[in-house]
DNA sequence: CCCTGATTCGC
DNA sequence: GCGAATCAGG
């Protein structure tokens, strides 16, 4: 596979979205988990916690190199470092053996200014649906529910592809529930004709889900599967 | 073991 | 530019 511009930015919504490289990967088909990332990397979106790189020292201290570049001669003379001359902010916190009890005269008010209240409550990401939409696991849904909307609720308008067609809400016992397309796709509806009584299809489609068990020899090839059968990537 | 992202390096 | 191999932490 090859980046296409469409799959470059679904790469980069995603990323940004917070779905993991695998994620990306899967999502997008056709390429790995490893592919994603230096993808990413070489469209400059890195930045983004990695849980190999927790701490943030400054520069890379030498990180084990196994394959050391064959060419790398005359290493510049570091200058010797003054021994003492860092970590200013240590030197304030870590000392100070008597240590006063932190919460003296300092702040008299703000009562409650420690002890983690502050909880970011970030929407945590779960991943990253088909549309580049970002899905939430149960119990994720973000605390604050959604003000009251203070306008005029107006029915939503159905997109053209599904005008008239059967929707998932349409569906009740008395009509066809036999699936036209494939799930997830802008035209996915279903049948919508009425039942076949005590089946969930209509008799068309009660013909095609019950199929009467044939002697050997007298089969015909079997119908088309409902979906279309498996999808192609 | 599994997962993750980062990095390297031959192509 | 690409991505498999590899590294390294959780």
């Amino acid at each position: 596979m090859s980046w296409t511009d469409e799959r470059i930015e679904k790469l980069t919504k995603m990323w940004e979205g917070g779905a993991t490289a695998s994620q990306i990967a899967d999502e997008l088909g056709g390429v790995s988990r490893n592919a994603v990332i230096g993808k990413a990397h070489r469209l400059g979106l890195k930045a983004r916690p990695s849980p190999v790189k927790a701490n943030d020292k400054p520069a890379r201290p030498a990180p084990a190199p196994k394959k050391p570049k064959p060419v790398e001669a005359a290493p510049a003379p570091e200058p010797a470092p003054a021994p003492r001359a860092e970590a200013p902010a240590a030197r304030a916190a870590a000392p100070a053996p008597q240590a006063p009890a932190p919460r003296a005269p300092a702040q008299p008010v703000a009562p409650a200014a420690d002890a983690a209240p502050a909880a970011p409550a970030q929407p945590r990401i779960v991943s990253v649906g088909p549309g580049g939409f970002l899905r939430q696991g149960p119990g994720d849904q973000q605390q604050p529910i959604p003000p009251a909307p203070p306008r005029r609720l107006v029915p939503a308008k159905p997109s053209p592809e599904i005008a008239g067609k059967t929707s998932l809400l349409d569906l009740n016992d008395r009509i066809c529930r036999w699936p036209m397309g494939h799930p997830g796709e802008p035209d996915f509806h279903f049948c919508g004709e009425k039942v076949n009584p005590g089946f969930p299809y209509c008799v068309e489609h009660c013909g095609r889900a019950y199929q009467a068990q044939l002697p050997r020899g007298a089969r015909r090839a079997p119908p088309p599967l409902p979906f279309g059968g498996p999808r192609v990537r």
